[in-house]
DNA sequence: CTCCTTTTTTAACTTAAGTGAACGAAATGA
DNA sequence: TCATTTCGTTCACTTAAGTTAAAAAAGGAG
């Protein structure tokens, strides 16, 4: 179960057995069922997650209406808004399916950056890449129709569709579950 | 001009004269002219960019056109990808006014970092935010109709439709120039 | 296995954005 | 200053997404 979590890390960097046993010593890997609600709106919380296995979802509620904005399968990252600018969120996080994650929060952070100060440089270079990235899906998605979307979805990400009910593919691209529904159609053909 | 920098660092931590002079001694401080391309399709370039006074913008030329995809004014940070992930860009940065920019790369911060630790600290708080900040926008998009996203930028960066020519805006907003002409119309009355 | 709920698909209709073209206004530059 | 390019608006037409409603299919619980 570590594994994930460090097999992900040594992509970066060696991690000594005594900063493993210093990780493993926090005790932060937690199980969550299918549907547990981690975050709700309203709520402030200081957690941040890894997924090691499962996978977490975003999504707001708009006029009563469910709307997904983001997935985080495997070795996947999620720091909430409301655990950065210390506001109550205004989104949920669920768990689309069992889960095991890493639950971190800003004390334990210090506790280990204190201690090894390499693992902030390496928090530091992870959130420039999220950032990077998230720039990059963001313009992507400026950049194109609908149906250019979820072909790309199709391509990148082909898991997310097994996993995730249409509904909340739909709105993670931005549309409405109809139209998702045409545009596979059209495709097919 | 320092001020501008040191302005924005003070609302997350006291800096001191040492450190002052030791950033100011970098020179980074750099006069762009309207218009100045910093970074070309396919070019790779480590530098990182604040704006001190002025606006930068990212687009790419997709089909021979221009999609605008953001703006930095003032105070707002740009890591572009390829300066994240070693890869050639894929899209411009340029000028959008006369600029005055602090210009980054890895070596400097590394000095910076190797002499004063509480600045990578301040790198990873602020790469953290601004992660959370950028999905919050990118969720607000995805979420809204195009006349509801020109409406938001109306109310959260008023001075942007000042600054910009109305093109670059409307494929800022995903949108073709034409429509973005008729939404105008549509809310005027 | 059956019933009930949730999810996906289909359809008809409405609305808004994309497209291509034209025109005038504004900005640019020689 | 005049000529030229760029920009914003308008129009007519096309295309695709939103909306509302209903039916079909799939999944889960007992």
């Amino acid at each position: 179960m570590e594994d994930k979590l460090f097999d992900y890390i040594s992509r970066y960097m060696i991690v000594s057995e005594e900063e493993k046993k210093a990780i493993i010593d926090l005790d932060i890997f937690r199980n969550y069922k299918k549907g547990t609600i981690l975050l709700t709106e309203g709520q402030q919380s200081d957690d941040g997650y890894f997924v090691i296995k499962g996978c977490i979802r975003c999504y707001y509620i708009i006029d009563g209406e469910e709307k997904t904005t983001a997935f985080y399968p495997e070795s996947e990252t999620l720091a909430p808004l409301c655990s950065v600018n210390k506001k109550p969120s205004e989104y949920y996080v669920s768990c689309v399916e069992d889960s095991i994650l890493i639950v971190s929060n800003p004390e334990m952070e210090k506790t280990i950056f204190e201690r090894f100060p390499r693992f902030e440089t390496l928090c530091r270079i992870l959130s420039e890449e999220l950032l990077a990235k998230n720039q990059a899906s963001f313009d992507g998605f400026k950049t194109s129709t609908p149906e250019q979307r979820y072909l790309n979805l199709l391509k990148t990400r082909p898991d997310l569709l097994q996993r995730v009910p249409q509904y909340q593919i739909a709105s993670y691209l931005g549309i409405e579950p109809q139209s998702l529904s045409r545009i596979r159609k059209r495709l097919v053909k």
